[in-house]
This record gives structure tokens, C-alpha cells and sequence, in this order.
DNA sequence: AGTAAAAGAATGAATGTTCATTCCGCTCAC
DNA sequence: GTGAGCGGAATGAACATTCATTCTTTTACT
């Protein structure tokens, strides 16, 4: 009466959702989400196209799931294993660092967030990913405003500010206008926090 | 031989085309440009579906045109009537004002705008009116540079963390996280200033 | 262990819908 | 009366989704 362990698992082993993710992932970022069809995710995937909905209910779900799963990834790893009482000059600059170093290791992945971001397809559950993420930003700022490290104003605005500049970098970058380099882009986190510093 | 004054001219009084630009403007931005059918666009626009067709060769056509105009017309906005001699810090203060000033009164051309932006289906033309903009941009950068009121890095570094703090800054208050009140505005425009300058 | 039956996964042609575009009859300014 | 301008039903293509079928893996039984 030995335990069947089973030797074929589609889900896990197969990787076929993996696969409908990844090329979905690609193709939503390159097209957005009304010019991309369902068959054509298929293809790329190298799978049916009814074997998506064996996985997904729907298209809709589809980007959602990979909205979330990005978001929740690209937040945890920005956030993590950061100690409360490290300066948060220090800790201005770990993030900076994790933001850029994110949207070089995961270029499509970055594009498609930015691409739907606040998008009307999107449903309850990825607006509260996305609140979570903005919550921890604000609250970084406000931090700063408490030990009145940088300037007087609404901690939205400041953080409105720098990510603002952050993604114009990046995607200036990726459009090809310069090479993010190492010096480029502590220049630039030199002139993030100079924007807000008091 | 009376010269005819044409009484009836559609393209200028009926205002049907201006209606269709109006319409294509607030839903294209609203739901994109794969995302809205055309026949919704004629019922917003109050004509018909057939209409449309009468004045702009095919979708692609009536979104590069709009595209084009609003560019245009923001572009030469932002630029007018700013003598060269001005000094830069002043300029740079003139730019940032007219730049929200745009953003507040035409909210939703601003919306397409950004949504737009290097979008596949936006023609050769259409790209070239956006390259124009970005080397005025430029070309501004290089300026401080050349006078060295800047720090000194690639003008398209600096560009790309104004624009990009601009463009977040107006989409955070658009999103209702603060009120753009003057106060704001001054005080962001004096946090991108110390962002770049030496 | 070997094999037949059952279960589960995958498929892609078929379905009904929606879309961009066309076309034809109607209206009205002249 | 007539022709330019218009509307909106008609058209064919493209789409998201379904489902009957095939193929693969697991189970049951000898």
C-alpha cells in the first residue's frame, strides 16, 4: 500500500500556467490589454487556447492574476529586510536602489505595471495590492516628516515627486536616451533626494 | 461674378469633426485606444457611425490626428513667447507653471497624452511631433548645462526626472492624494529645481 | 508486473458576439 | 429638383470563449 506519488503534476511540473503567464506578461505589455488576443497569448505560450481557461476564467483574470502576483513580488522586494532604525537617508537610498535595480532585472514586468496601473479592468483585489504598495510609500514619508529631514510638504506630494522620477528615468533609459549606469543612476537618486530634502 | 461666400462650410461650422475629436478624446483616454468601439465614439459625438468616416480615413487616422493636434498644441503652449535672454532659473519657472497650467485646464487631453505616448499605432508623423518636443526639452537641458546651473550629467537624465516628477505630480492630484493648489505647485517646482541645479 | 478501464488534461475547430468599416437611401440647402 | 452631407442598418472580419474529441496519466484488477 505504497503512496502514489504522482510523476506528472501538469500544474507544477508542465509549467504550462507559468508559460500562459509569461506570455502574457510579454504580449499585454507590448499591445495593452484590448489588443491582445486570447489565441495569440496561446501561441506565444505554446499551448490551445482553450487550454487558458483551464487555468484562468477569463481574460480579465488573467491580467489581474498577473497584475497581483507582480505587484505583491515587486512590493515585497522592494520592502524587505529593511531594520526600522536604520537612518532613513540610508534606507531612501536601499530603495532607490531596489526600484532601479527591479525595473532592469524585470523590464516587461515593470512596463506592464506601469502600462496598468489604475487601469478600469482591474478588480477589487489588485486595487488593494496597489493601495498597500502606496500606503508603504506614504508612510516612508511621513516618517521623514516627523524627523523633519525633508521639506514641509504633503508626504503624497513628495512621494508623487520622486517616483514620478523615477519611472521618467527608467523609461527614458529604456527608450534608449542614455545607459543607466552605475554613476547615472546614484546621480540620480542624489538628485531625487535633494528634490525633497529640507 | 460674385465671389460665393460658402454659408455652410461642415468642417467649420457644423462642428461634427471637432465633435468626433471631442468624443474620441474623453473615451480613448478613458478606455484606451483598443477599448473603444467606434460606434460609441459617434454616439458620444451625437452622429453617425458612418459620420466619422466622412472626416478621418479609419481609427488609426482619427487618433494619430488627435495625437498630433493636442501635441502640437501643448508644445507651442509651453514654448511661446519666451525671449532667449531670459535667464534659465526664470525660464525653467515659466515652463513649470505653463507645463500644470496645461495639465489643469485640459485634464483629459493631458490624460491622452500620456496614455498615448509612444504607442504602436501612432504613425510616422505623429512620432515626429513628439521628437520635436523632447529636443526643445533637450535643448534646454543642454543650456543650463552650457552655463553650468545644473549639475552636470546627460540633459535627458534631467529631462527624464522633471518630466517624470511633472507627470506624477499631476496624476497623483488627479487621483485626488492632494489639492494643486498654487502653494503645491510652487513648492514642487522649487523641489525640481534643486533637483538638477549645481 | 501487465493490461484494461477510468480519470484528467489538453486541444483547436466551432460559436455567438462585437467590432471597424461600408453603403445606400434620406434630407435639406440651394 | 438635385446633389452634398448624413445616418444607421448591413457586412465581413476578428474576437473571447466553449466543448466534443484526443491524448496522457492513474487506478484497478488479474
Amino acid at each position: 500500500m505504497t503512496k502514489v506519488v504522482p510523476l506528472y503534476d501538469s500544474a507544477e511540473i508542465s509549467g504550462k500556467r507559468d508559460s500562459i503567464l509569461r506570455a502574457a506578461l510579454q504580449l499585454f505589455t507590448e499591445r495593452g490589454f484590448h489588443g491582445t488576443a486570447m489565441p495569440l497569448v496561446a501561441e506565444l505560450a505554446g499551448v490551445g487556447a482553450g487550454t487558458i481557461y483551464r487555468y484562468f476564467e477569463s481574460k480579465e483574470a488573467l491580467v489581474n492574476t498577473l497584475y497581483r502576483n507582480w505587484k505583491e513580488f515587486q512590493i515585497t522586494t522592494i520592502l524587505k529586510d529593511v531594520p526600522a532604525e536604520t537612518p532613513l537617508r540610508e534606507q531612501f537610498q536601499i530603495y532607490w536602489h531596489r526600484l532601479v535595480e527591479f525595473a532592469c532585472e524585470f523590464p516587461i514586468a515593470f512596463g506592464f505595471l506601469e502600462l496598468h496601473f489604475h487601469a478600469p479592468y482591474l478588480d477589487a483585489e489588485s486595487r488593494e495590492v496597489e493601495e498597500h504598495g502606496h500606503t508603504a510609500l506614504i508612510g516612508f514619508f511621513q516618517n521623514c516628516m516627523r524627523q523633519q529631514i525633508v521639506k514641509e510638504s504633503p508626504p503624497e506630494m513628495l512621494g508623487a515627486i520622486v517616483m514620478g522620477a523615477y519611472v521618467g528615468l527608467m523609461k527614458a533609459s529604456r527608450a534608449g536616451c542614455f545607459e543607466l549606469s552605475k554613476e547615472i543612476v546614484d546621480k540620480a537618486e542624489a538628485c531625487c533626494w535633494e528634490a525633497i530634502r529640507r
